[in-house]
RNA sequence: GUGGGUAUAGCUCAGUUGGUUAGAGCGCCAGGUUGUGGCCCUGGAGGUCAUGGGUUCGAUUCCCAUUAUUCACCCCA
């Protein structure tokens, strides 16, 4: 049996890497105009990283992460999403002495051992985007926003904003001890994630999708209705900004995000037609987490966009992307004396910026033909004794099949003049 | 981790009610007279019918297992 790709893990051919270039170069100009940066950083990390800066409690880190040991007995995690790399490397890199905020992006692969459906892989990339330092609700709309206006320049509809607050340690502390008591003469009857939850991480019980849970959580207070004033006052902020410029969006009071990160605002982007798995995208705010990863106490907000979900997503709206260049030229040769010539041409063509196919195959002219047909080629020409002889050639336009006769002295400034 | 579907050529799929050399379309390569593509015609290459076992005189076909793939649950991007 030959060896194929890993399971949950894609090749991109070339005949869909404009999709991927497209994304990617829109992607980091958006995120330009708004002042980000892009960073890179390694794939892997220490596990104890994730453990820290993901949470102990969430699946990521207890089922779904590569972990492996080195040859020095150093416990490395392939990073399984990008916000606690960034974090790291903020504080690694004093980038609390920058002028504040720092704002960064990146564009990454991520791993996560999880059973592989549509939009899910084991190995998927990630768009994302970190500001750090800013805890105003601004920060938390401009981030939004670079979503917003990236979704616009692709062109895509219909992709909704849902979005919540669940508050922070303080009142989420209080909020979580109402849960339990409301909970306190049901959970018996719950699932056992949800008991295990209860002690752990009782907020994400509301997250819960069986049916008997779900039935115990019908009138259970919503974090939402008892956040602290603070929190209220950030969130109402929030979304008035949003209305301000004309983002539309829904509070879902059931968002609770699987990251145990994240504070105050949590947002996603979701898609009803590509399958379940219809969270384009997800962020939230995190003004505990650089604290909880050893640095000085920093408030951070961003967001990470699944890209296999947002090709999807495009695809399946039938959004139309720029399509590879293709060849100016191609030069056929025939014949001994051809082969040298050929060559030289095509050399000074591609010096000068012309994008320019040689035979390589000393094939038959019929068969170069065709073959400069399939590559798609503007202009055609057959070098042989006859062309070589009278430093002239056939320049065929590929479209219109016409023919002209043309010097070879005079080809290269033809097609740069042609190229404009 | 759990459950369902699928597995025949590079791709999309036929097919064999269990029987001899397994097919099509597309793609690839070559040819259709002298050195010019697209349409058309002809020919060729390419498959241990996912793997291993079982039933059978005989299995690509039926059964079981494994693997892969896909969809869904959980969770997430």
């Amino acid at each position: 049996m030959p060896i194929q790709a890993p399971k949950g893990t894609r090749d991109i051919l070339p005949e869909d890497i404009n999709q991927w270039n497209y994304v990617e170069k829109e992607f980091a100009r958006v995120c330009e105009k708004f002042g980000y940066k892009e960073i890179r950083l390694p794939v892997f990390e220490y596990t104890e990283l994730f453990q820290r800066g993901v949470g102990d409690t969430t699946d990521v880190v207890q089922k779904e992460m590569y972990t492996f040991e080195d040859k020095g007995g150093r416990s490395i995690t392939l990073r399984p999403e990008g916000t606690a790399g960034v974090v790291r490397s903020y504080i690694e890199h004093g980038m609390s002495s920058l002028p504040q905020p720092v704002k960064l992006f990146y564009q990454i692969t991520a791993y996560r051992y999880e059973n592989v459906q549509k939009g899910r892989y084991r190995e998927f990339h990630q768009f994302g985007v970190e500001l750090l330092g800013a805890a105003d609700p601004a920060a938390d709309v401009e981030v939004i926003s670079i979503l917003s206006l990236f979704f616009n320049r692709l062109g895509i509809k219909n992709l909704k904003l849902n979005i919540n607050s669940i508050g922070c340690p303080k009142c989420r502390s209080a909020y979580n001890e109402l849960l339990k008591n409301y909970l306190s003469d049901k959970i018996e009857d719950m699932c056992d994630t949800c008991k295990t939850r209860y002690d752990r991480n009782p907020m994400r019980i509301i997250d819960c999708k069986e049916e008997t849970c779900k039935k115990h959580l019908i009138d259970a207070p919503a974090l939402l209705d008892h956040i602290c004033d603070d929190c209220r006052k950030h969130f109402d902020l929030v979304t008035k900004k949003l209305e301000a410029i004309d983002i539309n969006y829904d509070i879902d009071k059931n968002i609770v995000r699987g990251l145990d990160y994240y504070t105050r605002t949590v947002f996603e982007f979701v898609s009803e037609n590509i399958g379940t798995q219809g969270t384009v995208c997800g962020g939230g705010r995190y003004d505990g987490l650089v604290e909880a990863c050893g640095g000085a106490p920093t408030p951070g907000i961003g967001f990470a966009l699944g890209v296999e979900r947002l090709l999807l997503e495009m695809n399946s709206q039938g959004i139309e992307f720029p399509v590879h260049e293709t060849p100016d030229i191609y030069i056929g040769a025939i014949g001994e004396k051809a082969g040298p010539v050929s060559e030289k041409l095509a050399w000074q063509l591609r010096s000068n910026n012309i994008y320019c196919i040689k035979d390589i195959m000393g094939r038959s002219v019929k068969a170069q033909m065709k073959y400069a047909d399939k590559l798609g080629v503007r202009y055609s020409l057959i070098l042989g004794d006859n062309e070589i002889e009278s430093n002239k050639a056939q320049l065929k336009d590929m479209k219109t099949g016409e023919v002209k006769d043309i010097s070879l002295d005079t080809l290269i400034d033809r097609l740069v003049k042609n190229k404009g």
